[in-house]
Parts: C-alpha cells; sequence; structure tokens
RNA sequence: GCCCUGGUGGUGGAACUGGUAGACACGCAGGACUUAAAAUCCUGUGGGCCGCAACGCCCGUGCGGGUUCGAUUCCCGCCUGGGGCACCA
C-alpha cells in the first residue's frame, strides 16, 4: 500500500468537515487558549507560498495546544473593504461586493487546500453589515467619549458636559484647541453649535478641519502610515499636504498608555522599537521668551534646556501665528517673500533637497538667563505641528544648528570648552558647561534638571513631555468602506441611535468621486437628503477589533458578550507579518484600551505575544537575449555581449536549468527562440527579489500540494527556516520532507509485504528513541522553533527505521506527535494502526525521563581546550575517580607528555579538559 | 545620520543558559536493485597537510582585538546584507 496523499487528504478532510471537528465552544472546562492569524486582505492574485506561512505555524500551534488539552480559539476572517477592489471596480465597472466575494471564494479554497483547523462557522468580513453594524457602534463609543487626562481613560462626553455646566473647563484642558477656555457661565451661554463644536475638540473620534495627506490619483485621504516618503503605500502615487474636512482619531490622548503597555506584552524588540519610535515620546521643557520692543513672548519646546545659555538665535515655523506681529515693517517684505517660497514648495520637494533656507525677521528675543538680545528667524526646517512649532538654537550643541548658523554668519556662541571643536556640533550631554554663570562645571545631563528648576522659579517655563505621534486621519472618500453612522444638521454632526444601526452602505452608479473633494456617496441623492457623512471609514477601522468579534460573532445583540469576551481574554499568540508594525497594530491597540476604559471588555492590551513571521522573497531567473536578436545565451557565455536580462517564469526553470521547450512554448514571442547552450544546458540568471507577479517568481502553493501533497507542504514551509526569518523560496528540498513522509508510512506499510506494523511490546531501545522526540519535538514547538522539530521527526524516524521498529504502540505516539504538522497522514495512519477516535482529539504523549536515562557518557577531553580523545565514563562516577581514568589513559598521557598538569576542568555531564 | 536585525560548508539551516561547530535536509560523487527509468537502499561529502593506508596533524562560524581552562555564543572596534525612522528641536 503506498501513500496515496491525494485521496487521503480529500478523504479527511471531508470527514472533518461532517464530523464539525474544528467547532469550537464558548462553553468548557478545560483552560482557553487564543491562536490568531493576522487576517488577510482578499486580493485578486490569491495566496503565493509566503501568505500561508504564518497560518502554516498557527495551524500547528493551535492544533498542539488542542492536544495538550486546551479550548483553542483559532478563527479566519477577511478584512474585504479597501482600495483596490474599488479600483478594480471603477477600471472594470463590477461591484467591489462581486469582486470581493469572488476572491474571498478562491482564497477559501486555497486555504482548505493545506487543511487548516479554522472554525469556519466564526468566519468574519469587514463588510458584510452584520459585521460593519459593529464597527459603527465602536465608532459610536468614539465618538461619545474623551479622554480623562486625570484619570487617564475614556469617559462617556455626557459626563464632561455635566462638569461643563459646574465649572467650565478649567480642569479639563482642551486637546483640540489648548487656548480654548471658558467658565460655567460661558458655557451655558453658548449655543447649542457652540457647544457642539467644544465637544467636538474633546470627542476621541472626531471630526476636523487640518493638513491631511491628499491623494489625487486615488482621490481620497491617507493615513500618515499609509504615506511613504510622500508616496501612496498603495499604488506609489504622489501625496499632497491640504486642507480638509477630515474625522480622526483622537490616538495622541493614548500614546503614554501605548507607550507603557508595551512592557506588559510579548512583541518583539524590533517592533517595541518601532511603535515607540512612532509615539516618539520626549523629555524636555517648554521656556517663554519675551520679544525684545512688543508686548509678547514667544515659547519654545526643547530638549535641552541645560544649553540655554548657548542660544544664538531663535527659529520659527513659516505657519507661526507670532510672526506677522513681530516682524517690523522694515522686514515686512523679505518675510512674505520667504514664506510664498515656503509655500510654493510641496513636501516631497522639501523632502527630496534639504536645503538649508530661512529669513530674519528682524525682531529679537530676551534671554531671560542672560538678557541677551536674540534675533529671531524663519525656517521650514521647524515644524509647526511638534512642540509649539518654535525652537531656541544652540549651534555649539545641535547640528541643524550649526549648519544654519553657519549658513547665515551667524556668530556662534561656545557653552561647552574643548567638547566644541568649531567645525561639529557636539549633541551629547556628557560635557562641562562653561560660559554659563550658575551652570558652570555642572555636566549637561545633570544641569537639565537644574535648569527647569529655574524655570518653574522663574515663572517662564516647566518641563514638558512632547510626542511625535499625530491624531490619525480617520476618513476616506470611498465608496467600498463602512459609512459614518453621522447626519449633519446645520453644521452639527449628530450620532445615529444605536437602533439604527447598521447605516447599510448604498449602491452607486458609479465609483467616481464626488463634488468638492467629497466621497462618491455625496453622488446619491437620497444619501444627500438625509444629511448623512459622505466620507467613509479607511481600511484599519474593521480590523482594529476583529479579533473580538470572533470570540462571539453570531451575536446580534451587541459587539461581543462580555461573557465571551471574558472567556476568551487576550489572543495569547497573534501570527503576522511586520509591515503593520505602526498601523492596524497600534490602532487595535486603542480601540481595545477604549473599549476597556468604556467597560466593554476586560483586558486592555489585545494581543499577549505576537510572533512575525519573515516575508518569503521571490528566487528569480533570468535569460539573457541578444540584443535585436531572438538568440538567448546561456548565463555562463554572456561575457560582453549586448543583452536584454528578461525575467522568466520560475515554474520552468529547474534550479537554474530552463526548460527550452516550455520557454518557447510560454509567449509567442519566443516560439522561434534559439539558444547557446553551455554543456548542452540553458542556465538562467538568478537574483532574490519580492515575490510578485510581475517578476515571475510567484510558486502557487496549489500545484504543490498537488505535486507532494498538503502535509509535505505544510512540513517543507517549516523546514524552511525559522518563522521569523525571511528567506528566498526553493522549491529544491521539499523532495526531502516528502521522502520522510513515505519513509514513515513505510514503518506501518510495506510496499511488497503489505501491512508490516505489528502490536508487540516494544523494546527500551525504541522507546527511547520515542521519548527522546518527545522531549524535543514539544520543547521545540513550545517555543515556535518548527524547523528543528521537523528534523527532529526525521531523526526519530531514521531512528526506528534502523531499529527496524513496526510497533503499534510507538508509531501512534509518534502519530500523535506528528498530527499538528502533518494532520491528514497522522489521521490515516491513526485509523490504519486502529486506534479509538480521531487523531485531532488525541492526548499529546507525555515524556518520561526514566526511558531516556545514560548510565554513561562519552566524554570529549580536550588539553588546553582542543579536543584530544573522547572516553567513556559513568555518569556517576566521582570526580576523584574521573581523574584518574582520564590521566590513566594512553592518548592523553601522550599528550601531557610530562609537563605537569596545572587544572582539571571537569564539568559533569559535559566534558572534561586538562591544562598543562 | 539614528535605531533594530542578521553574517556558520556548494545550498537551506543546527548548535536553546560559554562546553565535541556543521544536526537534519538539499545538492554532488560513487555503489546496489532494474533491460532501462522512476522509486528505494548503502557509502562518502568544510578546507588543507603527511601518507600506500591506518593512526594523525593544522586551519576554520564576516574582519581585528579582548575576557576565559574553553568563545559561533560574552565585551570593544570595524566591514557588510536586510528592515525601520528620518529636518521631531
Amino acid at each position: 500500500m503506498e501513500y496515496q496523499f491525494r485521496a487521503i487528504e480529500q478523504k479527511w478532510q471531508a470527514i472533518w468537515k461532517e464530523r464539525k471537528s474544528y467547532k469550537v465552544s464558548n462553553e468548557s472546562t478545560k483552560p482557553k487558549y487564543y491562536v490568531l492569524d493576522m487576517f488577510p486582505y482578499p486580493s485578486g492574485t490569491g495566496l503565493h507560498v509566503g501568505h500561508p506561512l504564518g497560518y502554516i505555524a498557527s495551524d500547528i500551534y493551535s492544533r498542539y495546544k488542542r492536544l495538550k488539552g486546551f479550548n483553542v480559539l483559532h478563527p479566519m476572517g477577511y478584512d474585504a473593504f479597501g482600495l483596490p477592489a474599488e479600483q478594480f471596480a471603477i477600471e472594470h465597472g463590477v461591484h467591489p461586493a462581486k469582486c470581493t466575494n469572488d476572491n474571498i471564494q478562491n482564497f477559501r479554497n486555497q486555504l482548505d487546500n493545506i487543511g487548516f483547523c479554522y472554525d469556519w462557522d466564526r468566519e468574519v468580513r469587514t463588510c458584510d453589515a452584520s459585521y460593519y453594524k459593529w464597527t459603527q457602534w465602536i465608532f459610536l463609543q468614539l465618538f461619545n467619549s474623551y479622554f480623562d487626562r486625570t484619570s487617564k481613560k475614556a469617559v462617556d462626553i455626557k459626563h464632561l458636559v455635566t462638569v461643563f455646566e459646574k465649572e467650565g473647563n478649567i480642569q479639563h484642558a482642551c486637546p483640540g484647541d489648548n487656548k480654548l477656555q471658558f467658565t460655567a457661565a460661558d458655557w451655558m451661554g453658548y449655543s447649542e453649535k457652540d457647544q457642539q463644536a467644544i465637544l467636538m475638540h474633546y470627542r476621541l473620534a472626531f471630526c476636523g478641519f487640518g493638513e491631511v495627506n491628499w491623494c489625487e490619483a486615488l482621490g481620497t485621504v491617507l493615513a500618515n502610515d499609509e504615506v511613504i516618503n510622500g508616496f501612496s503605500e498603495r499604488g506609489g502615487h504622489p501625496v499632497e499636504k491640504k486642507k480638509l474636512r477630515q474625522w480622526y482619531l483622537r490616538i495622541t490622548e493614548y500614546a503614554d498608555r501605548l507607550l507603557s503597555g508595551l512592557e506588559t506584552i510579548e512583541f518583539s524588540d524590533a517592533m517595541k522599537e518601532m511603535q515607540s519610535n512612532w509615539i516618539g515620546k520626549s523629555y524636555g521643557a517648554e521656556i517663554d521668551f519675551e520679544v525684545s520692543d512688543y508686548p509678547a513672548s514667544l515659547r519654545v519646546y526643547t530638549t535641552r534646556p541645560d544649553t540655554v545659555f548657548g542660544v544664538d538665535f531663535m527659529v520659527v515655523a513659516p505657519e507661526h501665528a507670532l510672526i506677522e506681529q513681530i516682524t517690523p515693517d522694515t522686514h515686512k517684505e523679505a518675510v512674505a517673500q520667504y514664506i510664498t517660497y515656503v509655500k510654493s514648495r510641496s513636501e516631497r520637494e522639501r523632502i527630496a533637497e534639504k536645503k538649508i533656507t530661512g529669513c530674519f525677521t528682524g525682531a529679537y528675543v530676551i534671554n531671560p538667563f542672560n538678557k541677551k538680545l536674540v534675533p529671531i528667524w524663519i525656517s521650514e526646517y521647524v515644524l509647526a505641528g511638534y512642540g509649539t512649532g518654535a525652537i531656541m538654537a544652540v549651534p555649539c550643541g545641535d547640528d541643524r544648528d550649526f549648519k544654519f548658523a553657519q549658513h547665515f554668519n551667524i556668530p556662534i556662541t561656545n557653552i561647552i570648552g574643548e567638547a566644541f571643536n568649531g567645525v561639529d556640533a557636539n549633541p551629547t550631554k556628557e560635557a562641562k558647561l562653561t560660559n554659563s554663570d550658575f551652570l558652570n562645571g555642572i555636566v549637561q545631563k545633570d544641569a537639565i534638571g537644574i535648569v527647569n528648576d529655574k524655570l518653574v522659579a522663574m515663572g517662564i517655563g516647566q518641563a514638558k513631555v512632547n510626542y511625535r505621534m499625530r491624531d490619525a486621519a480617520f476618513s476616506r472618500q470611498r465608496y467600498w468602506g463602512e459609512p459614518f453612522p453621522i447626519k449633519w444638521i446645520n453644521e452639527i454632526a449628530y450620532p445615529l441611535k444605536e437602533s439604527e444601526l447598521p447605516l447599510l452602505l448604498p449602491t452607486v452608479e458609479n465609483y467616481g468621486p464626488g463634488p468638492d473633494g467629497e466621497g462618491p456617496l455625496a453622488n446619491i441623492a437620497s444619501w444627500k437628503l438625509e444629511n448623512y457623512e459622505t466620507n467613509t471609514m479607511p481600511g484599519f477601522a474593521g480590523s482594529s477589533w476583529y479579533f473580538i468579534r470572533y470570540m462571539d460573532p453570531q451575536n446580534e445583540v451587541e459587539f461581543c458578550s462580555k461573557k465571551a469576551s471574558d472567556y476568551w481574554g487576550q489572543v495569547d499568540l497573534y501570527i503576522g507579518g511586520t509591515e503593520h508594525a505602526v498601523g492596524h497594530l497600534l490602532y487595535s491597540r486603542m480601540w481595545t484600551k477604549v473599549l476597556y476604559d468604556l467597560g466593554h471588555i476586560s483586558f486592555d492590551e489585545p494581543f499577549k505575544k505576537l510572533l512575525n513571521q519573515g516575508m518569503i522573497q521571490g528566487s528569480s531567473r533570468f535569460v539573457y537575449r541578444k540584443r535585436g536578436t531572438q538568440t538567448f545565451i546561456s548565463a555562463g557565455l554572456v561575457g560582453e555581449q549586448e543583452v536584454d536580462q528578461l525575467h522568466v517564469d520560475v515554474n520552468m526553470v529547474d534550479g537554474v536549468e530552463l526548460d527550452t521547450a516550455a520557454f518557447k512554448k510560454w509567449k509567442p514571442d519566443y516560439a522561434n527562440a534559439n539558444f547557446e547552450l553551455e554543456d548542452g544546458k540553458y542556465i538562467c540568471g538568478v537574483e532574490v527579489e519580492k515575490m510578485s507577479k510581475s517578476k515571475f517568481n510567484t510558486v502557487n502553493p496549489d500545484d504543490l500540494v498537488n505535486k507532494y501533497g498538503a502535509d509535505t507542504f505544510r512540513m517543507y514551509e517549516m523546514f524552511l527556516g525559522p518563522v521569523e526569518q525571511s528567506k528566498p523560496w526553493d522549491t529544491k528540498g521539499i523532495e526531502g520532507v516528502h521522502r520522510f513522509l513515505k519513509k514513515c508510512w513505510r514503518l506501518c506499510f510495506d510496499e511488497l509485504k503489505g501491512k508490516v506494523w505489528v502490536d508487540e511490546a516494544p523494546t527500551n531501545e525504541e522507546l527511547k528513541v520515542l521519548h527522546k522526540a518527545i522531549k524535543k519535538i514539544e520543547e521545540d514547538t513550545e517555543r515556535h522553533s518548527f524547523n528543528t522539530a521537523v528534523s527532529a521527526f526525521m531523526i526519530c524516524v531514521n531512528e526506528l527505521y534502523d531499529l527496524g521498529c513496526h510497533k503499534k504502540s510507538v508509531l501512534s505516539q509518534v502519530l500523535v506527535l506528528l498530527a499538528p504538522y502533518a494532520p491528514h497522514f497522522a489521521e490515516e495512519l491513526w485509523q490504519v494502526l486502529e486506534n479509538e477516535g480521531l487523531i485531532v482529539d488525541a492526548a499529546y504523549p507525555v515524556f518520561e525521563a526514566k526511558y531516556v536515562l545514560e548510565t554513561a557518557k562519552e566524554y570529549p577531553v580536550s588539553i588546553n581546550g582542543k579536543v584530544r580523545t573522547n572516553i567513556s565514563i559513568a555518569l556517576d562516577a566521582s570526580e576523584d575517580a574521573v581523574k584518574a581514568i582520564v590521566l590513566g589513559n594512553a592518548l592523553v598521557q601522550k599528550w601531557i607528555e610530562d609537563k605537569p598538569i596545572k587544572k582539571l576542568i571537569f564539568v559533569k555531564g559535559k566534558m572534561i579538559n586538562i591544562v598543562i
């Protein structure tokens, strides 16, 4: 009986489906475990071999946990709203729902092929009304709450209204407008419109008028993390700053909790680093400098208050409000010219050419510490949106300030003596201060606190924390997304009632943009008539909470029952790529914290542990066409000839050897190709690149599953290397894994003799092999070292093979170990060996140390650190006995000659080293 | 520029807390079975040296130092691949 993987896999997939083997209940006496994959965006191109890597890892871990006696939640769904489906709709006139559905069907078929243990009854699709109803509901939670800075949590906005009625906003500084101050009497006197405008400045989801990343080609706004170097992440179109009315999430209020929360979760250092960089917390001080000859002061933000005696000039952002007031007539024209110039420059130009530009305003401030007059400059290198939009420049301690001073010939004050060489700024905090009055002789980092205290005493400033992170743009001028549950009446945003949800996405005639930068929904008369918001939510809305919906996916009265979310709690293991480091992972952490603050769930971090799978790169193959001919030259013969390097489909290449017949058939152009061969073969060029259709280096998992079976495919993906590491795909080694499974099969069946397995008692040697494998594979699986676990299986099977072990009791245990990795294979042999029930419900073997105990050890004996021989010594031998045996050994004596022994190191169970 | 990662045979990788570097697999070479092929099995396989062979010796984890009886592992300095951030004061 042969290993017929195709029949076996189909058979068991049908049985598992029929018996609902992967159905998970929220009621269980077993401990819970939640394993989550980042759900995919169902793109039109389907899966390539890189996508399932993480899914296979999570599937193995889920199955492993299940065998270990856990109630495992392992769901899957689709992040189905988004731009590509809509672009496709614009180009082909197909409704996004239709092509999304088709793509999902295709994904599902591909996923099913690989034999995952998802509970499909819990599938979610973010574009289903039954799902986005609750996305809208959570939006209303955000809209109806504000961040209370005292308790540092989200609170119902109604509470804020009662506070305003009693005391105004005296104790609740306005996050959206820090100058806003009003009393209770003021509040009571405001119109509804004014009151609502003020509340909007507090809401966690708010509508504002601000500079956004506008992408003309996509006709929409993008979030900061969707823009890369001035171009859109999707499509690579130019992005400009534009002032528009937009919805935002006030994520900045959560900056500190998002940062400190990182300490409570297991993310890789790289991932935590990326998030904390994005949040960008910096400690510094705000200092007020009085403007000379004008009744105002300029507030700056600096991280280096210790350098305040080294201030040679001030720089304000071109947008700074004070400029107009303080610029004397003599300088008005120059300033106006400079500001016009800055406005003419696009974001991309600024990033591309980092020129030093600036303009003196003609105004001065007075340094409060030494009463010196300090000139105020304007320059685009100071950003309006960060800190106070103004800085104090200290050229001897800051690189940009130094270059600016040099460029404009501003004299430089040295406050750090020899630590400043006059050629480069010295930004360290280690130098002793000079020229600094009461700070002289103090090391800079120690002076920071002293100055901060002084600022407070003088009433001109204080220590201040700043964040680089901005509020997240939360609206898109697109069709294929969640409608906002908001009506605009008289410029006031009214939320829909919960009972009015979901606000269904209407059908439109065309997907083109609406008037005045509005989305396609603005083209619908009935929609406008109802005064509904015409923007839709961005892609990250639905993905910010899907992991909660899986816990209670069919609930029609709540987004998730408290009982269900209390039972499942945090995601124990989340597996996905690093590309979501600052987008999805940050937003979903924020939403979780809000839902926690409002009492809807009982955990405030969604993901306990994150495992990042590496990216599988493509290994591209090239042919070399002699320029202007149909002659293709083998890689080794190209030399100096003029050739065009062309991608060729990797699936037509065996290693590096091109299948020339297949190549000729590939494209009509190549039908008449000639080849210049080396050793009778056409050898292709090789390069590692991103896997993509356009590079013809994608490999479809379906093809491999058809050729080798899902179990081989699963194990090979794991065998490739550590999951977290990026590596190029190479199909070559898959044979080795396939051979392993066939060899394992032959422990039960022989091609000629048929059944060879027997129901006999195992020997000690066989039990030793088994228990070594249990220990190794359990430990490796536990620490997600799936590649070494696969090799442990190979070692185990090789050893059983050498021992001629065909015993049911041993093999059955091995099959349970193997079940997470090769589920169909294990299930089939489990049945063949006449075991009870399904292997998916079996119990994981328990390691027993007594089977692997050794009595002796082959000790490596080194002399001066170099291994010279091995001596077998009983493990329970005393150190003296070991010494005697070792020194009595002829080879050891030969090496020692007659030199005295300085030291003998004996590490029990490890090694022996003699120092002479 | 700053931060995070990695660098080990022809290839993918192993060595988990400092203790026999190269597990396991691919590839390659040789052999067995076969009319042949596929499949399967066996042997060898880091580089070099002495030698008929055996025993054996030297070198070797990006480079250069250091700590240690002992370093792929720890420390310092550099080279280099990948990723992130980038006028953030």
